[in-house]
DNA sequence: CGACCGATTGACT
DNA sequence: GTCAATCGGTCGG
């Protein structure tokens, strides 16, 4: 599976967000394997949209999303929780993709051991079905800000492509501001999805 | 400096 | 369906 290169960043935001959609997200750490293909993201585009994080400029948390296409923005939330988006657009254009949900495709037991769930009984979908648990399944947190996805530690592979007849497109998720855009993109029936 | 609140989740009525 | 958990970012005084 080929690592995507920089310049499927540095192309439209909403494009990128689409076409995120059965890309392999991959990480690397000592001998553990992680790899999980992407089923639901949600596109922010900074100064356009007031429920981007960028909306009202650059700040310490976003910094990130200001800088290079192609590296990851993670930040904390509810005093709990890190999500990871995928950062698009130039140097000085703060825009990014959030990836919302996964199937998890390689190391499933160590995500497993990473939420908390050992048991094997529990449904495989609540590992990867949202943006904060796919980030524990994958042991992302505030350390991994910044990293360049064009690098070794956590990248994008290339997936089959997901046919336009199977996206979904909703408005985002959780959001009290920017309700009206419909910048929510998902892989219809996929078990992962988020509700 | 104090107050409010969030790109969520999971437990509970 | 409702709501607490839990804390850094952000904004007003």
């Amino acid at each position: 599976m080929k690592k995507l290169p920089r310049s499927f960043y540095s192309r439209p935001t909403l494009l990128v967000a689409k076409e995120l959609l059965g890309k392999i997200l991959v990480r690397k750490s000592g001998k553990t394997f992680l790899a999980g293909r992407i089923v639901e993201v949600e596109a922010y585009l900074g100064s356009k949209d007031p429920a981007s994080h960028a909306y009202r400029g650059k700040t310490k948390r976003n910094e990130v999303m200001f800088g290079p296409e192609g590296h990851l923005y993670v930040y904390f939330t509810y005093g709990m929780h890190y999500c990871a988006n995928v950062v698009t657009g130039k140097e000085g254009v703060a825009e990014a993709v959030l990836i919302r949900a996964m199937e998890p495709l390689d190391g499933v037991g160590v995500m497993r051991k990473n939420r908390g769930l050992a048991k094997d009984s529990i449904d495989p979908r609540n590992l990867t079905n949202g943006p904060a648990k796919l980030c524990e399944a994958f042991g992302i947190r505030g350390s991994d800000d910044d990293t360049d996805l064009c690098g070794e530690r956590i990248y994008v592979a290339d997936g089959a492509s997901v046919p336009h007849s199977s996206i979904g497109r909703s408005a985002r998720i959780g959001i009290t501001k920017g309700t009206e855009k419909k910048w929510r993109y998902f892989v219809k029936g996929n078990e992962w999805v988020s509700k």
